[in-house]
DNA sequence: GCAGTTAGTGTCATGTCCACCTTAAGGAGC
DNA sequence: GCTCCTTAAGGTGGACATGACACTAACTGC
């Protein structure tokens, strides 16, 4: 039989499935983006899996998946939330790996400071390759996780600015879930929530009516620390 | 240092969160429970502990919360699934333990053919003693997943048999949420939601007017393998 | 001043949720 | 038989959320 039956040894590692915004290639719209790495040994070298590593003993779970995030991107994610974990015994061919996966959220500020490297790239959330092991299950995993959540959590503040206008933050709804909002609706509902306040302050030089500025709520800023 | 430090070596533990409807012991109204695992080791030797154990090389995640759950109540729940994983590194004194934690439901008929064991006790779910490890924090966590996931899914109908009344069905609604639910908007909520279908049948001799029988529609029995 | 564009408000129809009332269908007791 | 009691099942109306859409406000550029 196979390796992992001799030595009864499991692994466990930790993967982030992060995400931020940028424009389409091909369309420009803001859609999801993600980093992926390049694997540079076996099994499935050469192709692209998700940052993460084994689990070091003195750290927890959700240090290990900040960890992987900024050695693969030098980012620090404004949301990082524990996502599933998959343990199928065939998930990797030979030796037996537990992969505890979390899911992150970057702000656009946060993300122009990516760091280039030849072995990460970064691509179309909707269109990534064929992936090594089952990481493909686990975009798509993540992938309706987020899409559920900002519908019912203000995730969504997580993706702007600290200071953002109502069409900003539509705008993050709109690229996650795909389809057009409407404005009035949107801003009663997120008024509602009691998420955000204004911060007094419009943004000015916009060749249109200035919108107003916003920010998260102080009960709301908790959260993302 | 502590030893963990020297080792390195993570280890990985599969436990389960089991919840069955009970009548309380004091008021009688049918209510949570779990079974509970007496620790016949250190550490926290004697403590109460939710069940689970090692994840071995060969077994998937979800057949290792089973194989507990066998062990210990001798039970086949109606509904498994995963609750979270949970890894600080110092919730188990002196070695690093990951725990990832799944949560079920048995039904009554189940329920009855539980195997009495000395180590194993059943508690009621909000009146669990201080627990061994985290285990007081992921009843909680379990207990929050399950009040809220009935409001919105139809796992309620993993606390019933085959064939029941909405008044059951009903019951266990009011017993896992703690309060009284109109039977007229109960019935228009849970007929609406397309899960359940009618056999045709009465009960009868029940000194009153006889409720239809429903069972779970094919497309919710699916779910439950 | 006028056109164009986006911000923000108002309105109305629809649907859902919840409290409560009415009727239906049985058994128990007389 | 009849009445009373209990629960099943359906109906009604108000409060509230949702979505489509019209309308007003405020700025830039010409």
């Amino acid at each position: 039989m196979s390796s992992s039956v001799v030595t009864e040894q499991v692994s466990l590692a930790v993967s982030t499935v992060v995400f931020a915004l940028r424009p389409h290639p091909r369309t420009g719209d803001t859609t999801l983006w993600l980093p992926l790495v390049r694997r540079i040994r076996e099994p499935y070298e050469g192709r692209w899996a998700l940052p993460g590593g084994p689990l070091k003993a003195h750290q927890d779970l959700a240090a290990s998946a900040r960890e992987t995030l900024a050695d693969t991107t030098g980012l620090e994610p404004a949301h990082l939330e524990q996502l599933y974990s998959f343990g199928a015994v065939d998930r990797s061919p030979a030796d037996r790996v537990v992969s505890i996966v979390y899911w992150a959220l970057v702000r656009p500020d946060e993300d122009a400071r990516t760091t280039e490297t030849p072995n990460v790239e970064w691509f179309v959330a909707d269109e990534v390759p064929q992936l090594a092991f089952d990481h493909n299950e686990i975009v798509r995993h993540a992938l309706g996780r987020l899409r559920a959540k900002i519908t019912y959590s203000p995730i969504a503040l997580a993706f702007v600015p600290e200071e953002f206008t109502l069409a900003e933050l539509r705008g993050v709804h709109e690229a996650v879930l795909g389809r057009c909002l409407d404005p009035a609706n949107f801003r009663r509902q997120v008024l509602a929530g009691g998420t955000v306040e204004p911060t007094g302050t419009h943004l000015t030089g916009t060749s249109h009516r200035p919108p107003a500025l916003y920010r998260a709520t102080p009960r709301e800023q908790e959260k993302s620390r």
